[in-house]
DNA sequence: CAATACTTGTGCCTGATTGCACAAAATCTT
DNA sequence: AAGATTTTGTGCAATCAGGCACAAGTATTG
């Protein structure tokens, strides 16, 4: 990739590009052009060419983009043209719905390790996985080689279960429990908290 | 509130500092100052306080800031120092999560109401509520005057209720379901969706 | 009580981000 | 096949956001 140093705000549309497209493509449509991207996404065309001329000239003139085309572009700039394994950590309520969520396979991710701190879930299984200790985290990981990790652990846990991630060579830490985490800067987290969603609207409502 | 026209981005942090500041109050801690928070949620200390600054003066110099007060004016400017209905349409594996997470009710929401369109799952109860028919979605969510609503359906009927949801007088949606929403200009809508997390951050990995 | 340390709010500057508009290329229409 | 239409990629301008640094106010220390 000609990539020199890309604006993170880039980089975190590309995923809501591809999604689209995916969708575009499930319905058997070919070919899209940026005005149409951006009116499915709420994203202006120009915004959308110059993104994507951040990588290369993935359209044509008078055509638009070619989507089978443009989607292996940004799964190779993402790196989702492979599959990544990821652990859970933390198996209450959300830990549950986020390994038997469905919308990883299709989109570069499989979940190969689900960890508890208590002792009546472990050996539980969920899908066909065991739910394992996580005694044994830092380990475990370790070995699998596991860079990206989901946690849904209590809050007040949190910081030391990221901790022992990090530790277990963790790079990639999406973060389920509404607390913000501490990391090394090469570390990434991305925080999923539904309360602070409602928030950010509830400003602009009477 | 002397707000003229505060910048999204700046009203999309302040449940951060919200959140942190709770966290804090929950430790006993009745003071803080920009540069400890700051630390605290990985934003920079003059962004805090350029941020505060817009809705007034909330510190002092010295000492910094009285964490109950601070909290009782970022919850007054968000609008969560009340408690807001909010109702979940998709009662799977998320919903249910969803349905039964307990970090809402201290946070400004409170769930009231499930539907779910599959015929075996009406009247089932999660919690204390029981499932209803998303047939009568509009009306009932108008009667109870709903203003939020978590959308946990299948991408393919996401757009359909989100338009049922706006049709029965919703304004803030938030939405579980991996697709961009169509709605009018005064709807908000935020998105959560594990995997755009996960690609976010994979760009990063070697 | 004077000197030191801490911390806010803000003016200014710099850099980042977005939108506009157009040449060039491809396609479509008649 | 000529003109009209569509659409990209990009230079430029304008807006937006973030960091620096400091005066002023408050607290602490000896």
């Amino acid at each position: 990739m000609p990539t020199e140093n890309i604006p993170d705000i880039i980089i975190s549309r590309l995923p809501i590009y591809l999604r689209a497209l995916q969708r575009f493509s499930e319905k058997g449509i070919q070919t899209t052009s940026s005005q149409e991207l951006g009116e499915r996404v709420g994203i202006s065309a120009a915004q959308i060419r110059k993104d994507l001329s951040q990588f290369g000239e993935f359209g044509k003139q008078g055509t638009g983009y070619y989507i089978p085309f443009l989607m292996d572009k940004i799964r190779s700039i993402l790196k989702v043209d492979r599959i990544w394994d990821v652990a859970i950590v933390g198996m209450g309520d959300v830990g549950h719905a986020v390994a038997r969520y469905p919308g990883f396979s299709n989109r570069g991710f499989r979940v190969v390790m689900l960890f508890d701190a208590s002792p009546e879930k472990i050996g539980q299984k969920v899908g066909d996985l065991d739910i394992k200790s996580i005694d044994n985290l830092v380990s475990e990981i370790r070995s699998a080689g596991v860079k990206i990790a989901m946690l849904s652990v209590p809050a007040a846990s949190a910081q030391d279960v990221a901790s022992k991630l990090v530790e277990g060579g963790v790079k990639a830490i999406l973060n389920y429990a509404p607390i913000s985490l501490a990391v090394p800067a090469d570390v990434k987290v991305q925080y999923i908290d539904p309360s602070i969603g409602l928030q950010r609207m509830t400003y602009y409502l009477d």
